[in-house]
DNA sequence: ATTATAACTTAACGGTGTTAAGTTTGATTT
DNA sequence: AAATCAAACTTAACACCGTTAAGTTATAAT
């Protein structure tokens, strides 16, 4: 009887559709300017039938996140594996963060920055354990693990440490996608003094 | 003729009161959970006299933003003035930056969050040149020049390391208001923990 | 062939920002 | 005092939005 499962599967692949169209429009012309009707227009279904797939808009938007942080998740194993010690890796982690945010501008708004994410946490539907944001945390939380335990930066509180790394990070990122007509210095010497200024400032 | 400047003075009033009242809505609602039909019935007017007043919803939203960054303005020289020198300024400066997003968490997101910026930025409506935010930026780069003057922190690209001081401060403001189910640790020690990183990391 | 069920659509609700056209109001001019 | 004119304000509407309830179609099981 695999005709249950190619039920099964043909609907999967109307969702993975719906989601593909989704990232898409998103990424083209942000979360906001994208209606769901727009949505079922590309798809070619009636704007309900994504009801059937998808609990709401954010829903939608929330799959969108997770692939997101595998993409981002990925980059950082990439580095890691390139890197001859902790610190390096940390290094290069930074440079490649606020990179990654240039380069899918809209994920990264979407997935970081839109104020989204007050609206889901209050609904139980999402868990951020086990989710693809806490695993890519968590990496950068052992990357700091191990730049302290090879003695690159000072000991102290590694969730603190990872925290603010991370926003300092992301303070950079959010401000070049966000506030584009600011007069900006180039965005590789922020990088680089962001890098520096992190890396001597945990070093002692 | 005192007339026309009772008028004009009657005027003023409302487009005031349109602000205030939109001000207080938009900080306990939320910018997009405020409709101008919901503005409207509180100054008892029909939503389409905002309009006299108003160019759009944008409009009477940068302008609570130049509010915004007076109140962070003043708070920055109060600083100013109970300090003994520019490195304890800029300590608590930071600190009292990120304390003041938690404060004013809707006044902040609005103003340094919401994807606002990038529409109005195109529409040459809103000049950068003389608003407040200019002067806002203009004060954290006098105090960074002088504690480099002083010789608290090593010499480098003034803007260079004004633009990455804002960044790492909003990047952690950010993420604690726009993030509030991640699992941080206590907002003193993140704040003391960016601090020092800033510090340390430009000192040498 | 009938029944049950899954997939999908139609139509509508109650909202949104914004605009064009019309009305009231009150001061100025004749 | 009556007519005029401009400013202030409102009504009604447009073209959207996210979402839901009810209805339809198509397919599989009996």
């Amino acid at each position: 009887m695999g005709l249950k499962e190619r039920r099964e599967r043909e609907k999967e692949n109307l969702r993975q559709e719906i989601l593909d169209v989704a990232r898409e429009l998103f990424v083209a012309e942000g979360f906001q300017n994208v209606s769901m009707r727009k949505i079922a227009d590309q798809i070619e279904y009636s704007p309900t039938t994504i009801y059937l797939y998808f609990k709401d808009k954010n829903d939608i938007l929330m799959q969108i996140c997770e692939e997101t942080f595998a993409l981002l998740y990925r980059r950082m194993q990439e580095i890691e594996q390139h890197s001859e010690n902790a610190l390096e890796c940390l290094s290069k982690g930074i440079k490649a963060y606020v990179e990654f945010g240039l380069e899918h501008p809209h994920h990264y708004e979407v997935t970081f920055i839109a104020p989204i994410w007050k609206d889901i946490d209050k609904s139980e539907e999402y868990k951020y354990e086990g989710s693809m944001g806490e695993r890519t945390f968590g990496y950068l939380r052992s990357v700091i693990a191990a730049t302290v335990a090879e003695g690159s930066i000072k000991k102290g509180d590694i969730d603190a440490i990872s925290q603010t790394v991370w926003a300092a990070m992301h303070g950079l990122t959010s401000l070049l996608i966000g506030h584009e007509d600011f007069p900006f210095v180039t965005k590789e010497k922020l990088i680089d003094c962001l890098t520096e200024m992190i890396l001597s400032g945990l070093k002692s």
